[in-house]
DNA sequence: CTGAAAGCGCTTACAG
DNA sequence: CTGAAAGCGCTTACAG
């Protein structure tokens, strides 16, 4: 047997085929083999010689080797997807996103800090990739500083960070407005947040601007103390569980989650203590993820457009990448010397209020 | 403003620094920086030579280009990770498992088919990298065969398929025979299997085995043509819905669906149609997602335990890519020539039924 | 303890 | 139309 297998395929990592296997079996040069697998041959390769190089590299089985090309070349293929959870199906819509705007020229590598150690590590592993940008989505300020430092970086859904690399944002402040209106006209007067941690800035923003028109509408938003959990389900059902009868005793109405995966703990919760939703209390949230509708009921939510928040970021880097490489960009009046990119303008995307079944008249 | 940043940090893709730079601003050679930042120094090279190198390096930011790097030592240190989709959170969590057990050694690099084009482009693309091995999850037979071909391969979740490459597997075969006594022993005579497509090995497996086990105990699968979609609660809802007639008609009282997606969306369906759940129809799926608890009512399922199948395959890669690079395993006698690796054992997982509830006493 | 040199597998002027 | 040669940034014997 082990005779019977000595001209197999060869062991994976040594013995790959190499240009010059190819070139040698179809009696040609290593620049010709290059030249053809590129498709640069036209106007300088014989037709016929393209024609017996291809069919060695079928025959072989040869792909070019990327470490070399890049080594070559000297040029970055690569982009790095940074985003703070993989298991949240809302980052998983952006990363498609952005992995449908750069799949097509870059080579994208998708990291999750939470798998390893910390924003720097994560970075200085990175680093060595010869990555040609980066896409951040709700970043720590301290990964942020270390990525943009020197590499061509777009951040999605970080509002209020001022300067520093260009940013897609979602219009989080205006959904929490709407939401915030949608309370208030429904009689709400007693209005809790269900906090999130790590807290974000993009956190803070809808914890703020919902605390604002509720304030415009005469309603108050009431704090309370542990009603804050992480980003998961059951973190939000022991949070919401442990808060709830703080909840109650503050005559609060409605309870806006800082996310849909706080709303699904909560509405647990709410099932296992016989807290009617929506006649009791009502609940929302913000994502609109795919399972929102699901739910039961089904829960009102700021919709967010994950993929077209993704799309946009990757098109932006491309943007941002192919100025890099024609020249240093003219610096606007306020991009101070830390950012070369702060000369692209942020966009900022809208959002919208879904209202399903989580959300009703006051009770009283 | 131009003249002031003309010293600032390099524009990313041009001047990064090399280990040539720092070799000179220490005043050593190149030998020397990299025997000190690859950390074989140790007797010989003299601690403050290090010293010295270690301030440049801190100083310029070097970091080791890893093309150059792995064009120098021939090595793989990257480890595909190959899904069908990303945006299925059962498959985000198999990734993580994954990603924690080779996240030390190998760069994971995350590749799903679903972004990009067809089986075989997706590998093409894959092994430019240098790839030291893969992981596939629910593979086409396409996928793998092109896969395993020349790569150290494990994959998950695909039982059935006979020979190949070492797999870890999911009993989901003891999961639908636990399902099914579970339906029997509640009474139900008349179940109906929501299909997904596409229609892989596990999901056969699922069908088969719900339907001996349920022969056995007297029961009947009943085949509802349009019970079928993908897998996703919307296009699970739609076929729900166009469905549910012809389901009532066929006097079913529990529906098994191939996925906890599926059985969202008939969730949904249900509660649309008046349809009581469990008094008039019981309802159960597979995989026991996070939000599998948070639908109402919860969710009977077939509990996966997804980081454990992820953690054990990359385990299992890592062992199988050991062995590869120290030279050629032994063949056990029934490991044909197209596989090197079948000497592996195929590990099988344990699951456990969930029962929730969505499972009730049948009806009548 | 240190450095000059070869080589990893490519691409790209350049010379024929 | 074709190939020899330099160079991309490293690592690793090898010789001092």
């Amino acid at each position: 047997m082990t005779s019977a297998t000595s001209d197999r395929e060869p062991i994976a990592g040594r013995a790959r085929v190499r240009a010059a296997d190819v070139a040698s079996a179809a009696g040609v040069s290593i620049s010709t083999v290059s030249l053809v697998v590129n498709d640069k041959w036209e106007g300088r390769v014989a037709v016929d010689t393209v024609a017996r190089v291809r069919a060695e590299v079928d025959r072989l089985g040869y792909v070019v080797d990327e470490s070399a090309r890049r080594l070559a070349t000297g040029g970055a293929a690569a982009v790095a997807v940074v985003t703070p959870a993989f298991t949240n199906p809302f980052y998983a819509r952006v990363s498609l996103g952005a992995a449908a705007a750069l799949g097509e020229a870059f080579q994208v590598v998708f990291s999750v800090p939470e798998v390893g150690d910390d924003p720097v590590a994560t970075v200085e592993r990175l680093r060595g990739l010869r990555l040609a940008g980066a896409l951040v989505a709700a970043p720590s300020s301290e990964l942020l500083q270390v990525l943009a430092r020197d590499l061509p970086t777009v951040v999605l859904d970080a509002p209020g960070s001022a300067a520093g690399p260009p940013r897609v944002d979602l219009d989080v402040a205006d959904g929490a407005a709407q939401l915030a209106s949608h309370l208030v006209d429904l009689g709400h007067r007693r209005v809790a947040f269900f906090r999130a941690t790590p807290e974000t800035e993009t956190f803070r923003v809808r914890h703020a601007s919902l605390a604002a028109r509720l304030a415009d509408g005469g309603a108050d938003l009431v704090a309370i103390d542990r009603l804050v959990s992480d980003v998961d389900p059951g973190a939000a059902h022991v949070a919401a569980l442990a808060s709830m009868p703080a909840v109650i005793d503050a005559g609060v109405t409605a309870v806006v989650c800082a996310t849909d995966l706080h709303a699904y703990g909560l509405l647990r919760a709410c099932a296992e203590r016989g807290v009617a939703v929506p006649s009791t209390m009502s609940v929302a949230g913000f994502d609109d993820q795919p399972l929102s509708a699901y739910v039961s009921p089904s829960l009102t939510t700021v919709a967010f457009p994950a993929d077209e928040l993704g799309r946009e970021a990757g098109r932006m880097l491309a943007d941002l990448i192919a100025r890099g490489a024609g020249g240093e960009p003219a610096d606007g009046p306020g991009g101070g010397p830390g950012h070369r990119s702060s000369a692209l303008a942020t966009r900022v995307l809208p959002v919208s209020l879904v209202v399903r079944g989580s959300t009703g008249p006051a009770s009283r």
